[in-house]
DNA sequence: CATGATATGTTATAGTATAACAATTTGTCA
DNA sequence: TGACAAATTGTTATACTATAACATATCATG
């Protein structure tokens, strides 16, 4: 089984790694990744599960930037458009990608109970979906596939007691 | 090609036949399809297109059921719960299910030029979706699949103008 | 350094959803 | 029947999510 966002990682080095990765990615198409655009994309990062634009504001005040929720939705939108993130519409929250050098529509896996978000690169899901809508004549634009459930790793775990829930 | 909620169709009659549908459904299952929770079935039925939950309210309160926001909101929890209806999380808006006899979760090609949203069964996004859950020993409860584009209808229809935008 | 384009600051408000508790209706069974 | 528990609805308040509109500041470029 290849290695996820559920199992035990270095989550320092993927959120430096992230960081840089964006900056050169920027500079390559001659976008801006202005600190307060960096800094969400870090808070995203940092955060070891999706989150929301409100928390991400929370913590951008906390740092001095002097903010309003434009503010973040602003650079949200920005990080977005070039698939630095993406949004989880389910759960109105946001993930860094890892591959945002290709655009590309995410599928996700949702832990229920972790919070967790796996994406995924399913051709065969694209496929798919692709033939689904090309049997309605329909022209693709971008496409939402969250799936929650729990993770191999929560399965694992001992069920809680009554008293625990 | 298919019939499809894009192309026109005798809508009066998808609204009355989904609420006597609904009717011997939850007689079958011992639960209530109270007049407010009907009236919401109606509702969304009647909008040709995925409705959101305070225009739904507005439905409400202008035939005189004294509603406030918690109102259509049990109403509609109630109704996806039993399958009879769909959220769209990507828009936050609801649908009426054509199959609420099986549950499941639906897969929707939604126009962004009409706003119809079109429920697909497909077993190939259905499979496709559980090996690439099973291949990270993910256990599914349920899924969004939401795939955002131009219907055939419109992308038939000729452009608009620029003055027409 | 003037200018237009891009980005951010600021205030206000729109849109979506639920918590908490009260009142009512319904089903059930002694 | 009538008393109780469960389910449903009413009501008020508030939390959460997102954007409009306009002012200000910063940047790239000639």
């Amino acid at each position: 089984m290849q290695a996820t966002v559920f199992s035990p990682h270095d989550h320092t080095h993927c959120v430096s790694s992230a960081i840089s990765n964006a900056q050169s990615l920027c500079v390559d198409r001659g976008v801006r990744l202005t600190p307060v655009r960096q800094r969400v994309l870090e808070l995203v990062w940092r955060s070891h599960q999706p989150i929301g634009a409100y928390e991400l504001l929370a913590g951008l005040v906390k740092e001095g930037f002097n903010s309003a929720p434009p503010t973040v939705y602003r650079a949200l939108e920005f990080l977005c458009t070039q698939g630095l993130l993406h949004k989880l519409e389910g759960i109105n929250a946001y993930v860094g990608c890892s591959n945002p050098e290709t655009p590309h529509q995410g599928h996700f896996l949702l832990c229920k109970d972790c919070h967790q978000a796996q994406e995924l690169d399913s051709q065969y899901i694209s496929l798919a979906i692709k033939l689904s809508a090309d049997q309605h004549g329909f022209e693709i634009k971008r496409h939402t596939i969250e799936i929650v459930g729990t993770c191999q790793a929560c399965l694992d775990k001992p069920k809680k007691l009554e008293s625990e829930l």
